[in-house]
DNA sequence: GCAAAAGTGTTTGCCTTACACCCATGA
DNA sequence: TCATGGGTGTAAGGCAAACACTTTTGC
């Protein structure tokens, strides 16, 4: 028979990778404003690995689902409000924190924006968001963010690295899932604002990918899965573009 | 400072939907054998739900990652040996287990045989292969599991079943990701054994994904993934069949 | 020869790519 | 007017569906 006591029990934590589009206004009256993917990190202001980037995440509690917990550490720590999380694995290597037995349930966490709330009731020293950039050339991977921290991955492995705990690894996994969501499942949108120009999908959607195309080519390729709203963003010195919504499912096939 | 005993701890398990192709003789020496796809369930022993199917999985051992803890309990309860996993998500609803406070980490497993050990040291009253059938209209979706359950779900949502636990939203999360992975990642192979007749893989595939196509053109489509091996299957009674294997990655784009 | 499947080639239509072109706007 | 991006049209190439056809084998 089976008893709750017979088993030893591991601390469980839920940790997020944040994902989310920045917009820097343009250089000039002309141009197009400047929209980068950034990764939000936490400086750990406790031991272990006290003054390090980490993932935000914290201990799931009773009474509560592992994605309620993501969220809440999230609006604790970041201030990041209602993220769409996918699961992405349980990390539970026995020596990936030195604190103990302590297993980590990951998420990829997406948010539509990069603002940081600055009242956060924080047990962490701070959030940042990050520049965040992914390089490939056969077995080797390099992940680049801000701009003091590389990382460095071979045949999918991380290297040792200036982040804490096994964070390294998570992050690689979550921007691959991001990738392959964005290319299979639309995922993009839920990085955008609800209302949006298509230039404003086209930089976002190639610095994931990895790929290129013209303006024109990546508009026609993406109309089909927009609803126009009627609505124009004027403040540009240039023609204004019409703002579209994303294309409810049920009206993909008309 | 963090102290590990500030916090409570749930139990931890890990549960495996564990997917296979089953394949029935011929009905003459004409035809192609019968290939489908089965589904590895567990009837239950013990209390709570006892009589009931289940999906085999068991509890998180202090020294060992949750994805041993699935292999090793696999090999338990059925004797599944080196099955492929794919993280799934963890389910921790308050109330998914009347013995208390247990979360469990899902993954999708496959096999390439569908033999069952019969001298399993087991602690369930015995694992069984069963028919899986899936289909959806609208809103609504349906798995067929053997002869005499019938799951129902309703926007994603399980409706009560005669499965254990939370084990039919389980079943269905990781039949959707069985038919992502197929058709964008090539996951179909992880179903076959290291050679096989091209029409070997098409009911398979097809009656994953709930697509038909001709033969002809399957084989069009799936041979740049296919390595000849110059042997060939001589049991038909018709021109005997080349038997390829998986291409290797790097060598796709040649 | 016949049934059944293995395997090849051809046609058609669609979808992506490259690129030429016009439109709208503010400086 | 000019620079800049918004937006449309068109032609070429690649891919997939439909299907006609040949090959191989056991009965």
């Amino acid at each position: 028979m089976y008893t709750i006591e017979a088993f030893d029990r591991p601390s469980v934590a839920a940790d997020a990778v944040v994902f989310g589009i920045d917009t820097a206004p343009p250089e000039s009256k002309y141009s197009l404003a400047q929209r980068t993917l950034k990764i939000l990190l936490i400086r750990r202001g406790e031991e272990p690995f006290k003054g390090q980037y980490s993932l935000p995440g914290g201990f799931l509690r009773k009474g509560e689902t592992i994605e309620q917990t993501a969220v809440r550490e999230l609006r604790e720590e970041s201030g990041v409000q209602e993220p769409k999380l996918i699961p992405l694995k349980v990390y539970s290597a026995v020596d990936r924190d030195p604190r103990g037995w302590i297993i980590s349930a990951a998420f990829l966490a997406l948010t539509r924006t990069v603002l940081l709330s600055t009242d956060a009731q924080s047990d962490a020293a701070g959030a940042e968001w990050l520049n965040f950039s992914y390089e490939s050339e056969g077995s080797s991977e390099t992940i680049t963010v801000g701009d003091t921290v590389t990382l460095h991955y071979e045949n999918g492995t991380a290297q040792p690295s200036d982040l804490a705990f096994d964070h390294a690894q998570i992050i690689r996994d979550a921007f691959l899932r991001l990738r392959d969501e964005v290319l299979h499942h639309d995922l993009i949108f839920d990085l955008m604002p609800e209302k949006f120009a298509v230039s404003d999908l086209q930089q976002p959607y190639e610095s994931i990918l990895g790929t290129h195309t013209s303006p024109q080519n990546f508009r026609k390729k993406i109309l089909p899965k927009l609803t126009e709203t009627g609505e124009y963003d004027k403040t540009a010195a240039h023609r204004a573009s019409m703002l579209y919504m994303r294309k409810r499912e049920e009206d993909q096939n008309r």
